[in-house]
DNA sequence: GTGAAAGCGCTAACAG
DNA sequence: CTGTTAGCGCTTTCAC
C-alpha cells in the first residue's frame, strides 16, 4: 500500500500545472508568489502529505537540520541529572524548530566521534553539553568556524569563541548562597568539590570567594578541599575537617554533597545541631538524603532548551543572544536551619 | 585559513586527471578499478584530507547514514540504568559504522517526535529501546516499512514485524533463577512487579511461572502483585504479603527490589534470616542496598549493541540474524544465602 | 507573479 | 579497467 517513489516536488508541479520554483517557493515562503497560487499549493502538498526530501534541500542549501549533542562518555554511565534534563530540553527545543539532535559520545580524550561527525558535515552547529578547561574540543570547533554553544561558561581564555555560551548565574548565586549560609556567627566552614578543571566548579569557587571576602571572613576559618570525586576521598576530608573544627559544610554539588552528608552521619553528627551541610547545586539526588538539605537551584532544562534555541536563531540568521545567563533559587531546609 | 568552498570530488577528479567515476569508485570500492589508480586516488584523498558529502551521497543513494534512536520521556525524569547503558552501546556501534544516531523522545502518547522524523527521511532505519504492549510506533514503523530493531522482544500479535527483535532469554533466565530462589524448603513466595504492559515484565512472569510449575508450587503459595510504580503502594504490597505469611520476595526490577527492601526494612524484617529477597534484574541500583541483593544479570550493553549491528548489517543487505537472543548470569549475595 | 535552467556533490547504469 | 551521462530532489539566479 505504499508507493515506492517518494512523492517529489516535480510531481506536484506537473499535477498542479505550475513550474516547480512556484511550489518551493510556495514552501519556503521566500521569493514573491501569489496568494491564491500559494493556498492552492499548500492545500494539495496538505492532500497528498508531501514532505520535502531533506537530503536534497540540504544538498542544495548546503545545510543539514541537525544539530549534534555532545556528551561524555561518563553520562551514560554515571547517573547525572543535570545531563539528563539538559538533553531533554534540547530534544524539545530542536523538535520544535524541525530539527533533530545526533549524539556525540566525545570527551577531550575521545574526540573521534565529534571530529568525524563534523568531518562528515552531519551537522550545522554543536551543543557542548559541559566546559573544562583546556578543552580540545573546543579548539576543534573554533578551528573549524562551525557555530556551537556551550552549556556553562568558557575559560577566560577562551571567552567569546562560542557562538552562544549559555550559563547560570552561577557566581552570583553562589556569592549569595554563602552569603546567607555563613551568616549568623562566624564558625570554621569547609567548601568541598570534585574536579576544579570544571569551569562551573571554579565559578562557584569564586562566587563563595566573592561572599567570604564580603563578610571579611578569616582565612584561617576556610578550608577548601577538592578532586573528592571518590567517596572515600570525601569521607576523608570530611573526617579531617571535623577534626579541624570545621562546623560548616559547603558543597560544590550534589554528588559530593551526598557523600559528605553519609560521612557526617557516620561520624556521629547531629545536622543541623552539630553541623551544618548545605549544596551549591541542588538535584533529585538530594532527595535520597534523609534530612531536607538547603541548596542552590538552577533551572538546567531552561539552560538547555536557551543554548539550543539560541544557535538555532544564529543559524536561521536571526538576532540572537550570544551569552545568555540564568538566574538562581535559594532553596532553604533543615540542614541549616 | 579554511578553505571556503569544501573540496568535491569533481575537484580531485579534474587534478587527477580521471573522472569522477574513478573517484567514486576508489572510495566506496565497488565496481572495478585498478590497483595502481586506486591507490594514486587514495594517497590523494588522505592528503587533501577530501571528506564525501553525505548529503549528496544520501540524495543519490536515497540513505541518510543516520538511526533513529526512540527513547521513552521518562528516561530523561528518571535515573534508568539500563537505557543509559543501551544508549551507549548503540551510539558506539553507530560510530563503528560510520553511522549517526538521532535522538526521539517519544512513546504511543507522544509520536511526534518519531513521526516528524520518519516524515523527514532523516533516519534510514530505527531502534526501539524498549517494548510494550500495543504499542502505536510499532504499528507506525511496520506501516511505512522502515527497518527497526526492537530492544526487547515484541508481543506475540506482532511477532516479527520488526526487522531485528533482540532480547535476553528473559524466560529462561526467570525460570532458572526462580528455580534456585525458590529451593529448600517450600515457602510462602510474592512476586512483585510495576506496569505488566511491558513486554519484559510479562516474560520474566512466564519464565517465574515454569519454573513454579516445575516446582509443582501450590497456588495458594504464590502471591503476585503487579502496578507497584509508586513507593507507596510497593510498601502496602509488602505489608499486605507479610500480613499473610509470605517469606521470600521476587522482584521483576531493581526499582521495585529497592521499593521491597526499604519496606522490609522498615517492617523490621532481618534479611535473610526471616525474610528473603531477590531481583529478576541486576542493575547499580542494587548497590545503593546495605546488604547485597541476589539479582539475575543480563548485559544490557551487549543487547544495544547487537539490536544496532544486526539493523545494520541488514541496511547493508548483509546477512544478520532477525532475532539475537542473549544470554544471563545468576548472581548470588546475601540477601538469599 | 511565475518559469527555465543551472547547479549542489555523488552514484550508477551503460558504453568503450 | 575507465569514462560518459543521466539522474537524486530541491534551491536559486535570472529572465519574462
Amino acid at each position: 500500500m505504499t508507493q515506492k517513489r517518494n512523492i517529489t516536488i516535480d510531481d506536484i508541479a506537473r499535477d498542479l500545472g505550475v513550474s516547480k520554483t512556484t511550489i518551493s517557493r510556495a514552501i519556503s515562503g521566500k521569493g514573491r508568489i501569489g496568494e491564491s497560487t500559494r493556498n492552492k499549493v499548500m492545500q494539495y502538498i496538505e492532500a497528498c502529505n508531501y514532505r520535502p526530501s531533506p537530503a536534497a534541500r540540504g544538498l542544495a542549501e548546503n545545510k543539514t537540520y541537525n544539530l549534534a549533542l555532545v556528551l561524555p562518555k561518563s553520562f551514560m554511565q554515571l547517573n547525572i541529572p543535570f545531563y539528563r534534563h539538559t538533553m531533554n530540553a534540547i530534544c524539545e527545543e530542536a523538535f520544535a524548530w524541525d530539527y533533530n539532535i545526533v549524539i556525540c559520545l566525545s570527551t577531550e580524550e575521545f574526540p573521534e566521534s565529534l571530529r568525524r561527525t563534523l568531518d562528515n558535515r552531519k551537522v550545522d552547529g554543536v551543543i557542548l553539553s559541559r566546559t573544562v578547561e583546556n578543552d580540545g574540543l573546543v579548539d576543534m570547533l573554533k578551528e573549524r568556524d562551525i557555530p556551537f554553544s556551550t552549556i556553562g561558561s568558557l575559560p577566560p581564555q577562551a571567552r567569546g569563541w562560542a557562538t552562544v555560551e549559555a550559563d547560570h548565574d552561577q557566581i552570583g548565586g553562589c556569592n549569595a548562597f554563602t552569603l546567607s549560609f555563613l551568616q549568623g556567627k562566624q564558625e570554621k566552614v569547609g567548601l568541598l568539590g570534585n574536579d576544579m578543571r570544571y569551569i562551573v566548579n571554579q565559578s562557584r569557587c569564586a562566587g563563595f570567594n566573592q561572599a567570604v571576602a564580603t563578610l571579611k571572613y578569616p582565612e584561617e576559618c576556610i578550608y577548601m578541599r577538592s578532586g573528592l570525586g571518590k567517596p572515600a576521598d570525601c569521607t576523608a576530608a570530611v573526617r579531617e575537617l571535623l577534626q579541624l573544627g570545621v562546623r560548616k559544610f559547603l558543597c560544590m554539588d550534589d554528588e559530593i554533597c551526598m557523600f559528605t552528608l553519609t560521612a557526617l552521619m557516620q561520624a556521629g553528627k547531629k545536622i543541623p545541631e552539630d553541623v551544618q551541610i548545605a549544596s551549591l547545586f541542588d538535584s533529585e539526588k538530594l532527595n535520597s538524603s534523609p534530612i531536607g538539605i538547603s541548596a542552590l537551584r538552577f533551572d538546567a532544562a531552561e539552560l538547555g532548551k536557551v543554548a539550543c534555541r539560541e544557535l538555532l536563531k544564529c543559524l536561521r540568521d536571526e538576532n540572537y543572544d550570544p551569552s545568555p545567563i540564568l538566574g538562581y533559587r535559594i532553596i532553604s531546609r533543615e540542614s541549616t536551619l
